[in-house]
DNA sequence: TAGTGGTCTAGACCACTGC
DNA sequence: CAGTGGTCTAGACCACTAA
């Protein structure tokens, strides 16, 4: 007999894990969607290594067959663990569970390394200790910053600024963006505008220039990635990006550069270390 | 005529910025999902002031009947902008445009100002510099810490350590979770475990005990929030929390405490600042 | 009781991939 | 072409709130 609306007390009777757990906590909740109980049984076959990372996922309609519940249903559950960054989903092909670790960031670290907009010298050292390959892209030009950068480096309306816009990979997989703008009254014509500044970094060439930047701020801020971002991190726009703002400023309080870096956010772990100095 | 599956040629006719909005950006999506064009469509009316922040919006059978759409439409729609913070839902009642601003945190700040784990006097000094009211509640107790806690205070397996717990407001809106973690061979006794410490905070009796905290370390993560964290901070499931885990030690290196903090990822902007001391 | 939002179902169409 | 995932529809049931 087939009705239109098929009974949740049936579904309920079903001798699946879908259908009956019940999870502790989420008080406020009685009955936890079975979207999420589903989205928690696949959660729990990858870290129980039923799924191992970079493998592939049973197809949906396969899913759907083994907890015997619509498809819609499990691409729900799925949608859960896209947006988590557990997943990574190609149409026509397939789901994957995502293999990369979690990428550490640490912004003391950077700067006794080698300050290159905080990325190059340290970002290769820091994969490398992870034990992974890091590669990194640089192209330089000069354009018109965003306004907030325009802002903050004290230019005009409409006036350039040179940029060194590097896209990094660890593995082969794309991890980071960022964008170091200077203003031309420093950097033009110097090494910065070369793809590779030398052993230094840009921080090296700003200090020989006398403009050693000395005072750093970070903000970090978290939202859903642009067009872009997610093009090029292979975002989805459920997951959400980390996005840190440096401005780094000479003792004078000159702003030598400011430099917008993007990064997923289920991906990565920054870490801030400093000392009292009082 | 009503047919069982209604052509999408059909819906595409209809003069309906839902249904005939292109975007540009997002090149490798040659049709965007309705409902996320719904939800740019909602966005776009909230951040234009259509539907000012603590306002209603319309409910969803209205909303559907305005777009002309379904309302499981609307409701996913509205699944997108809740995920990111926009707006809160409380069911029976409506859905309402989040009111709160986003709220700063300013590590170095913190540290001038008043250590007390991280939290009460900067917590105020911040709030009421952006305007808001602030109000915290503390609880001390005496408490079996989590592995990683004890590992970084060098605790024997179950042994328990003192634990001021902070739950802060800002607008009367619960707006972080502070847990402050302390060795009891270091505090027990101590005005740490009174409800306040003093002027000089915990950090300031830490002082006065000859165990200054000197190096701090600060790891960010961005996860989604545990049961009991989406209870106090009013968060859903696909919302996202900031999670901050700070380490602080003496100059010998003695860990003196572990402080862990949450916040709703969507709400927080958290500023680092240094300088370069070499 | 009427209204709110949350979820589910069955079936369908579509875009994309690889053979 | 078959198989993948993404989305949509219409209708329904449910939990919750306020009057």
């Amino acid at each position: 007999m087939l009705n239109i609306q098929q009974p949740r007390s049936e579904i309920r009777e079903e001798d699946n894990a879908v259908n009956d757990a019940e999870r502790p906590g989420m008080p406020l909740e009685s009955q936890r969607a079975r979207y999420r109980r589903l989205a928690d049984l696949l959660r729990q076959g990858i870290e129980s290594g039923e799924y191992p990372a970079g493998s592939a996922l049973p197809s949906e309609p396969a899913l759907a067959d083994r907890f015997r519940v619509p498809r819609p249903l499990v691409n729900q559950a799925l949608r859960v663990l896209r947006a988590e960054g557990l997943v990574h989903v190609q149409r026509g092909i397939g789901t994957t569970v995502r293999a990369l670790p979690v990428l550490r960031r640490d912004a003391e670290l950077r700067q006794r390394i080698r300050g290159d907009g905080g990325a190059r010298g340290a970002f290769d050292a820091e994969m490398t200790r992870a034990g992974l390959t890091a590669r990194s892209q640089v192209t330089v030009s000069r354009e018109v910053p965003p306004d907030d950068v325009a802002r903050v480096l004290g230019l005009a309306a409409g006036e350039r600024a040179l940029v060194r816009r590097r896209e990094m990979f660890a593995d082969g997989q794309p991890v980071q963006l960022a964008a170091s703008w200077l203003p031309l009254a420093v950097a033009a014509g110097t090494a910065i505008e070369a793809d590779d500044p030398g052993a230094g970094g840009i921080y090296g060439v700003l200090a020989a220039l006398g403009q050693a930047p000395e005072q750093f701020t970070e903000s970090v801020r978290v939202r859903p990635p642009s067009p872009k971002e997610a093009l090029f991190l292979m975002l989805e726009e459920d997951q959400r990006v980390i996005s840190i703002r440096r401005e780094a400023r000479t003792a004078a309080g000159l702003a030598v550069e400011a430099n917008v870096m993007i990064m997923a956010a289920h991906q990565w772990e920054l870490v801030y270390r400093w000392s009292a100095t009082g």
